[in-house]
DNA sequence: GTCTATAGTGGGATAGAC
DNA sequence: GTCTATCCCACTATAGAC
């Protein structure tokens, strides 16, 4: 807590603020608030808003990353299943910060280089046809974001569906 | 053009402004802008903003059903390969109205009865069992948001994965 | 049904002093 | 590295006159 740099104070706040009020929550002024600072105080760290987003996407990226590489290291048989409920995971526990690193497009000149195709790595390895992997992300992806939008049925189980869709995949 | 009800005009005008600009351009000045009178006016035709989006969101819904329902009519053999590619094509025609209809939860008490079933009802006939067709669903949703939202590489050629995604829940 | 005027809120960002 | 002061922007929405 001592002496962290400011700027990972300032990321750290960020999070924070992302994680429990969401993207709205997330304005340069609030971020400073947090630190007891003023708002221009931040942009002798950061160029601009857009950059400290970035840090908070490579964040997310790393940690579902590390999620993935997890499951599939603790479940080799099925590693189509373990990346799915992972990912669900991982999703579901952090939703503000999965919808900023998946809406609009990656600002990938601010992201540290491969990280984006180390996210995307265990998928690969685990479903080597591209067309098909792509087909599986775009499903885990649809299924994690129609839930936290509320799109399905408020007393949906949607257990089964991510079962019949991972079970389908994996033939 | 001539005497269309001030309402009607004032969606016309919010449409084409969703649909060239995308939401940010969709602010009560900018309509009113296009009608050549003052953002206060449209609230004596309309509540609030909400109401406005709402007419929108159930235009985009009723053009999807409309779409869907026309799909499996002409392609009664393979029905979900024939709503995948009819849901797709829509989604691409109207990017921005499409965002709009799926971001976020549904303002369904602005919306018409049995609008949401209705849009649902072909994929539900395809496909009888619940939980496949909320995987189906969230393939194409995914599918659509992943692309729309530049995600997949510049190069990639969606349409294998839109055929392997489809052929496996069709079996 | 339109207008003017305005309230109220909030945002990102810069200049320049210290 | 922080501050104050400030700019400029934009939005939704209401009140009250015409």
């Amino acid at each position: 807590m001592a002496d962290r740099p400011r700027s990972r104070q300032i990321v750290d706040a960020a999070r924070e603020l992302l994680e429990t009020e969401g993207a709205d929550a997330l304005t340069m002024r609030r971020i400073a608030d947090r630190l007891g600072i003023r708002a221009p105080s931040l942009y002798k760290h950061f160029p601009d808003k857009q950059a400290v987003e970035a840090e908070l996407i490579a964040q997310g990226l790393a940690e579902m990353a590390d999620a993935q590489e997890a499951a599939v290291a603790a479940e080799p048989g099925q590693p189509l299943v373990a990346l799915g409920a992972a990912y669900r995971e991982y999703a579901l526990a952090h939703p503000h910060l999965y919808r900023l690193m998946t809406a609009g497009p990656l600002p990938r000149h601010l992201l540290p280089d491969g990280l984006e195709a180390r996210a995307a790595l265990p998928l690969v390895k685990a479903v080597p046809d591209e067309h098909r992997a792509r087909a599986v992300w775009a499903f885990a992806h649809g299924m994690v974001i129609l839930e936290l939008d509320g799109r399905f049925p408020p007393d949906a189980d949607l257990d089964p569906a991510w079962r019949v869709g991972m079970a389908t995949f994996s033939t």
